[in-house]
DNA sequence: AGCGCCATCCAAAGCGCTTTGAATAATGCG
DNA sequence: CGCATTATTCAAAGCGCTTTGGATGGCGCT
């Protein structure tokens, strides 16, 4: 059932029907109601691809997935983020779309589809430090968003981000207060701009107490549990083993702690552990007491005020840049206590 | 730039371009050569929506996101099965499109999909015991594959499928190999079309040999870390505990893990495990030597084979409904042992 | 009665593409 | 050389919707 045919079966005009069913004040009430019942009757819903060639949006999403080619890694935090803008999209009436994006040609990825015409803005995820991606966005002319930052990048563009070098710098100091004087950091790739960010927060507490630091401490790669466990497992053999670890992500510290077990240590007592944690739904930290003592951040949340961020820049495309900075909050729980006197 | 605007640049008719870009064979070739030129020179490429009308394909296949509204829970696998999938899309020219389904009118969402004409096959994804959305597709006559399948659906539906009971019974067995008599089964939601298989496999090899089942050793809810672990503390407090643990996912599994260590034990001496793994990017079990002995199946790599088979589907719209048995491969960790003399 | 003004409704153009049915140019053959 | 073929190209219709620019008729008012 099309347009055509219900104006047909109704008596009346496609120009007065389309009208009467998205909301026109030129149609008399009577008429709309008598209109917006048949259209339940026949269950007739209007071809999207045709209301988008009329006006010239598509009511679609685009979020571009970023597969990081070299490890082909998924993020873990994919299905939450997505989750997220899920809830906010189907809410306001939006599709999500996705690309996988080959790294060579990004930005012909990006210029294809707004030519194309499938989507109305853009969600921008996995941001590195001086990411190009941003500066292609904007000269397109195409709403979007970017889930974290770019240091570097100085045009201003949206983004949503959580505070990563203050909340890393107060677990650090947090450490520090334990007496923990030896602390690793097991980072995400350095490349990443949130990488970046917490290993300021990191340096700059290490900094204030005077601690040197020291890089055999500092490792960086992508956030997996084998490379927790790999890392730890390397540092534990120092002359001068860290007391205390920074993980990037609940994943990486779940392997941290299986080194730590099978290095015969007790996490807590003799090896201090604080983790970013996500929130993600299938690996909460732990129940009432935190297993884990971390800095939390719901990503499911950040995916929500993302959507709603970029379709409010969809619908005022005139505005400015607008940011949000969300703050992670410290929570403690058992995988922490005072440095061992050594 | 548009068809018209490129053609009129070529002095050519839109056919004639539409016709050049689209490889068919009444141009001449010069002509093709310079009408791909001019293409490729003033970057031109096709409206998605338009040709979508003016074809009635959208190019575009829709998943359908499982969120199980009660628990708010994103599958851990979701991510890297969407990778797998979008490998294949995009290299077909396909895009994703995603929805959300609220539980209550997903009939009603399926016909919007497909009246909408935004999507020209569909992924079901967590097929539940006798699913009633598979009736719905079929009587839609959309195209669609079962990521799983669904016990209790008589009519015909292409699926692809891990070997689920096979693979359970094959690890239920090599327990009872090692000596163990009191292997506790930690599943996945009792709904869900994959856990009753699971746990089919589970008891037939429990029966074959003749050992009692135990209703205090089957547990079964979503598969968190928090979840594994709270059965196994539970079970482990039992008069009888179980020696040996069946998990239904690696997640579930470390939750496994940190009840065997809390309470003192270590697994793969006082308690085997072993779990399914999904070989999920971010969550490798383990480097060289497996940290868990697990059923090993790839659901990146179901992903692709979903994809292909959708397609595969939707130009021969025809064909009888295909499916996909693939077999888990047992690989054997560290987290298995004898069962220790009681 | 005659006028302007709304309130309603409609015909038709247009979004950017594909495709049908024809026209035109080029070619082969007797 | 003339005609039937074949190779190229084109004009126009159509996909299903929105939206512009009128129509139409009823109303209040002078």
């Amino acid at each position: 059932m099309n347009l055509k045919e219900l104006s047909e079966k109704l008596g009346l005009s496609q120009t007065t029907v389309s009208r009467a069913l998205n909301g026109y004040p030129e149609v008399k009430e009577a008429t709309r109601l008598r209109v917006m019942e048949a259209a339940r009757q026949f269950n007739y819903s209007p071809n999207k691809r045709a209301m988008g060639l009329a006006t010239g949006k598509s009511m679609t999403i685009g979020h571009v997935i970023p597969t990081s080619t070299q490890h082909e890694m998924v993020n873990p935090v994919f299905g939450d983020f997505v989750a997220g803008s899920l809830e906010v999209y189907s809410q306001r009436g939006y599709d999500m779309l996705f690309s996988a994006v080959p790294d060579e040609d990004e930005a012909q990825t990006y210029r294809n589809m707004q030519r194309k015409g499938s989507v109305d803005g853009l969600v921008l995820q996995g941001p590195q430090v001086n990411d190009a991606r941003i500066g292609i966005l904007r000269e397109l002319g195409m709403p979007f968003v970017v889930h974290g930052r770019s240091s570097g990048v100085s045009d201003p563009y949206s983004w949503i981000d959580v505070n990563n070098k203050r909340s890393f710098q107060r677990a650090t100091e947090f450490l520090l207060d334990l007496g923990h004087r030896r602390i690793a950091l097991i980072n995400g790739l350095e490349s990443m701009d949130f990488a970046q960010r917490r290993r300021d927060g990191y340096l700059v507490a290490l900094h204030e107490r005077g601690i040197a630091t020291d890089p055999e401490l500092m490792r960086s790669s992508e956030m997996t549990e084998v490379y927790g466990h790999h890392e730890t497992r390397d540092m534990l053999q120092l002359d001068d083993p860290p007391t205390a670890i920074l993980a990037s992500s609940l994943i990486s510290a779940i392997g941290v702690r299986r080194a730590i077990d099978e290095a015969g240590l007790v996490m807590g007592r003799d090896v201090s552990v604080i983790t970013h944690d996500d929130e993600l739904s299938y690996l909460k930290n732990g129940q009432d007491v935190p297993i884990f003592t971390a800095t939390r951040s719901s990503v499911r949340d950040a995916g929500r005020h993302c959507a709603a961020m970029l379709i409010d820049q969809i619908n005022n495309p005139t505005d400015d840049a607008k940011f949000e900075l969300l703050e992670a909050e410290l929570v403690v729980g058992r995988s922490t206590g005072p440095a061992p006197q050594g």
